[in-house]
DNA sequence: GTGAAAGCGCTAACAT
DNA sequence: ATGTTAGCGCTTTCAC
């Protein structure tokens, strides 16, 4: 079943279908209805590939997912996905290993799809000048964005927290709490991505509390997953450990930390406290619940496709610091009373 | 830049392109090198849309994942991205909710994107001829299969654990370490799905265990997610509860009932046991390590992805059960000793 | 308002 | 072994 067919079958011409088909307006009531009547009857679906090759775009947005390990992504990736669906587009999703190069795999993605965007999900952000120019298509950072100004804000859109100040802020709440000896438990700090910028929040609240940095209280787990978390801080208590809580720069990696902290004997949040950044949903239920700052994820992924369409449709780049919401659990311990 | 681009600068026909570009055996050493260093040499990408077009398949399979909310399923789905990448082909994505019919979803899927194959994640199986004739590319039901035999099973593939089984396998545990008064929370038992199956499971093994069924230890949650687990589980707690143990039939499930026992006052394993299906990450991190029945999740994106590419190019359709691993945990007190 | 016809970039016959 | 050419199904001028 082709457009021919349906136009022979309808009596009228195939630009007359193709119109009727891209809700052009000039086309007589009386055609509209017949073609509309033999497409239903005939359950005919225009074939896509047609489509997309004499537009020379297709509809369809590519989400590039990089780490593919972390959990906190899926309620992102389905906003992604429910709102380009609501808006008649397609997702077509890659991940790639940490180690993997995003825009290289945007790149290809764009010229092999036709797209008309790209999403990135979880990249580094120090793209450089020449690896811009691979990108053709408006692209948007979700969950970061270049904190370091390297980037030309209007080439790009992002939508991420304010990573640096949201983990000065956890800090700060254990530091209400009377906490001194605060560890980090940290992914790589010097990668230039989300674990350095919430690396360093945590440093500055130190700094401000007037906190001497303990090198032994950065704890640098091998990724965002529970088992690193987890697995990085048994290392840490093979040795003496004084801190009376944690700062974990990821839910997932704060419960694999509380287990082995629990493993160690310790209690929490008798013993050692511990706060995160992310809010997934089954930190709330655990035991003790996690308290933890959440990120808006449906919103993060809604917006992000918002601004792609919006670039998309000849609007200017933009840039989105979403706020987050302190979940107060059961996992801090007030020192002050 | 097109074909006929790299043709010209190679001095050859956009055929002799062609043939290099599908490595076809007919093309002189010599041609083909030249090809491909202009191939190179440009960053050319061959148009995906015009080889859908004219091949009237893409390279692409679609997945449908049904019922949004289960993170369960996350690991699957990177399996099958990852395994279809490897494999040369595109993964396209669409999430319905459980209301949603995934064979209506998968036929449009088909037709607008020329789709090779359909894999259906979590949905029905009881699909009736008349649905199935819509269904043109092989597909195949990942995590669960036609238990009902009301399918030809020569016309589709699956992948599932022997859910009513592993059920009873469940329960038979929670009464190898002496519990007689053993709750179910379940999803609707009625949906000839996976919650019916299991359910089924947990009731054969009360029968076999001479153990009298109470309808009040039926828990009934609205869908898979903690949220709805920690709900039903408050409901009915608010009346006398004095089973020992809760089978549940899904992780994320027992993670939110243990929270509403621990709210009402029990303590998990002392006070009531809990034993469910799944082994997602998480739950083996939280505390009480969550004593359950793993489902091998990465080996059931594999093994369906294998499977439809197996009947794409030619081969039969097939069937595979998998088994699941007991994680034992902490969750399950022993009242014989 | 409508139809005829020219491509979009590619593959596959068919010649050579 | 290689080039020429006719479509694949659609959109989009351009006449009418």
């Amino acid at each position: 079943m082709t457009i021919k067919d349906i136009a022979k079958l309808s009596g009228v011409g195939v630009s007359t279908v193709s119109r009727v088909l891209n809700d052009r307006p000039d086309v007589s009531e009386e055609s509209r209805r017949r073609v509309l009547e033999v497409i239903a009857e005939h359950n005919y679906l225009p074939n896509n590939s047609a489509r997309s090759l004499v537009r020379t775009k297709s509809d369809t947005v590519g989400l590039v997912v990089r780490g593919v390990q972390n959990p906190f992504y899926t309620d992102i990736i389905r906003a992604i996905e429910h709102k380009l669906d609501l808006a008649g587009y397609t997702m077509v999703m890659r991940q790639i290993a940490s180690g993997d190069d995003e825009v290289k795999c945007g790149a290809v993605m764009e010229r092999e799809k036709r797209l008309q965007g790209l999403i990135f999900l979880g990249g580094r952000s120090d793209y450089s000048p020449a690896e811009l120019a691979l990108l053709n298509v408006p692209f948007v950072c979700c969950t970061y964005t270049n904190a370091y100004g390297t980037l030309d804000p209007s080439k790009y859109s992002s939508v991420s927290i304010a990573d640096e100040q949201e983990a000065y802020r956890a800090v700060m709440e254990l530091a209400k709490k009377g906490h001194r000896r605060i560890a980090a438990l940290t992914a790589d700090p010097d990668d230039s991505s989300i674990s350095q910028l919430r690396y360093s929040g945590y440093a500055r609240a130190l700094r401000e509390l007037g906190i001497p940095p303990e090198e032994e209280d950065v704890i640098c787990a091998d990724d965002f997953t529970v088992e690193s978390g987890c697995r990085a801080m048994r290392e840490r208590l093979k040795r003496p450990a004084d801190f009376t809580a944690v700062f974990a720069i990821a839910d997932d990696m704060a419960i694999g930390a509380m287990r082995a902290l629990r493993e160690s004997g310790r209690s929490i949040p008798e013993d050692c406290s511990i706060i995160a950044i992310d809010g997934i949903n089954v930190s709330e239920y655990i035991h003790p619940m996690l308290t933890t700052l959440c990120q808006p994820m449906t919103a993060m992924g809604t917006k992000s496709v918002e601004l792609l369409l919006g670039v998309i449709r000849g609007g200017a780049h933009d840039h989105l610091t979403l706020p987050t919401t302190l979940r107060a659990g059961e996992s801090v311990r007030d020192l002050t009373k």
